[in-house]
DNA sequence: ATTCTAATCCAAAACGTTTTGGTTTTCAAT
DNA sequence: ATTGAAAACCAAAACGTTTTGGATTAGAAT
């Protein structure tokens, strides 16, 4: 069937080790045969065996990556920009991705050992990192290469790239209280994500800092879904004396907070401010448009995975560890009445 | 380093040949021994060389996806959840997940080729085709198993999955000319797009059916975008005599349509009638919630990689084609005003 | 003529598995 | 005692590549 290193010698007249040799262009073959073996390669339509590769080398040249999903009905449009960002720059470096899809949990583990041991990959991203993270666990402790988008609180001695959180979200805080926002509530994320745990805490640092309580009422937690958003932002609007401001710990809750606030008859951006953080591309095109925290999440797939490939390359990484700074992007979700046209 | 076949053999005081076959429970092995290699294996934690296996035995249980991408801010909630079907049922049936990012064009054919003849792959998803699909004649051609999501025009030979698109738009044309519209634009995506085409003429048909002309300048094209769609809404709403209702091919171009609308003071629902296709989970949670068609896009993944794995398997398969009658989901973006809480 | 060097080349082993084509052993039937 | 069949086992080949550790040849230097 396939072309096969043998058939190639068999032309060329030569052995197999020369013709391996040769197109791997090591210098104790001619450049008579290389460019004949070349030749002949090309004309047969060679494509080595990767598993045969594989199998002598010891490596795979492929990535993993595990996406956390929930429930089937998943769609979140952090992943498909991020995991463009990790394909794209994979097929630069030369490296396949493999992708599982597992919700968090003992059967995610499993898949993380079993593609471990295979060894079916060389290394793995892995996003969203989590308190107690037991992905990263097992992976330093079997040494096995990894870069993770996120950082840990008690283990970081790791590879990662993580956006500012805290500072992100302190400077939502302040342009709202610069609006003069009194009654700000927070939709939180669940507490053992850290991206949340960095958020929040930047949230409760910037009311502090700006001198105001912290209302444990209006702080409440959802699943990060437009539908966890639309039904908090519901309850939190409905109260006696309901927030002026709703800071959501994600693009998608708030999104689905500017729709219940709508669908009450409120006007965002002028009756109540509403901000998300992500920046995702549905955050610039909603009504209003969204006010936000920008994080370049394709550049952020990008560099992860090549921070990975060097990793695995054993190429030293001038940066370890990298935080990126984000910007606020102000939109009119938190400005003056937008029905002005 | 790793447990091989050996370590055991070498315990157990038995051959390879024997540790491989106890293993594999065929029955020329005692009971005895089988049980005993079993927990030796266990003991050692023995994980079979999958590159070993694979270059034995001509196949590498791994299906691939090329997603084709557009630009690097590439973000469609239909990739995810599709992917997410793909990548829970794979596991399932014990395939890993080969994926790769390409923007259509050579680049893209030329991974398809090299998976192909690699061969790193088993089958192929296809998504989204395409008039003159390349990746379909080429998979066709060299007799490659594959299973699409989406017919052709005139090739149509292959297993695929489909929504009746058609029919889809029939629905969504039915319910606006009940609604009285008259004037009723269209947001097209680029024609070579298999899907594009299905609901686009069941949007003419739906218009003729109706006993309604069709209007050229009503008909306008643009990415998929959330963007694209704000855009030629923006342009179709500020013309002399805008329309009363807006079709988009999609639902993410249907949300930048009602942005368009908000923005220029309208109410959608009241003043204009917007639609989209495709009901992603955003619809259902937007201002005022898009009236759309209902594709199980989650449940099509699993189904194709379904139908794509026995086929690799040589089971056969009930149905090769299937078309699936999708649903009308009416919701307040073609109803009545909205701000009457 | 001999020795040395550099330039080419290659047989065989190795990677870890599965499969092929057996062999050996045991025991019942003749 | 001999035959036959069934049960249990295994050496070697095969998959296609890379690497190891040389071998061969030609030409230059002695």
């Amino acid at each position: 069937m396939a072309v096969t290193l043998k058939d190639i010698a068999l032309r060329v007249g030569k052995s197999v080790t020369t013709v391996s040799r040769a197109l791997h262009d090591f210098d104790d073959v001619s450049p008579d045969t290389k460019a004949e073996v070349r030749s002949i390669a090309e004309e047969l339509g060679y494509i080595p065996n990767i598993h045969a590769q594989r199998l002598q080398s010891k490596h795979t040249d492929t990535i993993g990556f595990i996406m956390p999903t929930f429930g089937p009905r998943f769609s979140d449009p952090f992943f498909s920009e991020f995991l463009t960002g990790i394909g794209n720059q994979a097929a630069k470096m030369g490296f396949d991705l493999l992708v599982s899809t597992r919700p968090p949990g003992t059967m995610e583990l499993q898949t993380y050992e079993k593609n471990v041991r295979s060894p079916r990959v060389d290394g793995f991203i892995i996003v969203r990192t989590r308190q107690d993270d037991q992905r990263i666990k097992f992976l330093s402790q079997m040494k096995f290469p990894f870069v993770a988008f996120g950082r840990m609180l008690d283990h970081n001695d790791y590879a990662y790239v993580d956006e500012d959180g805290e500072y992100g979200m302190g400077l939502i805080t302040s342009h709202l209280t610069d609006l003069g926002h009194k009654r700000i509530a927070y939709l939180d994320a669940p507490g053992h994500f850290m991206f949340a745990h960095y958020r929040r805490q930047g949230f409760l640092d910037g009311l502090k800092e700006n001198g105001m309580e912290i209302n444990q009422d209006l702080m409440v937690t959802g699943d990060m879904t437009q539908r966890a958003g639309y039904q908090l932002a519901t309850d939190l609007l409905t109260q006696e004396s309901p927030p002026t401001a709703i800071v959501a710990c994600n693009d998608l809750m708030a999104l689905g907070a500017i729709s219940a606030a709508q669908q009450l008859g409120l006007t965002v951006g002028k009756d109540v401010a509403i901000t998300g953080f992500d920046n995702i591309p549905l955050a610039e095109h909603c009504h209003p448009p969204l006010t936000t925290v920008h994080q370049p999440i394709y550049q952020i797939g990008e560099m992860v995975c090549e921070m990975l490939i060097k990793q695995i390359r054993a190429e030293s990484l001038e940066q370890e560890q990298i935080i990126l700074q984000p910007s606020l992007v102000v939109r009119q979700s938190t400005l003056g009445p937008i029905n002005t046209l």
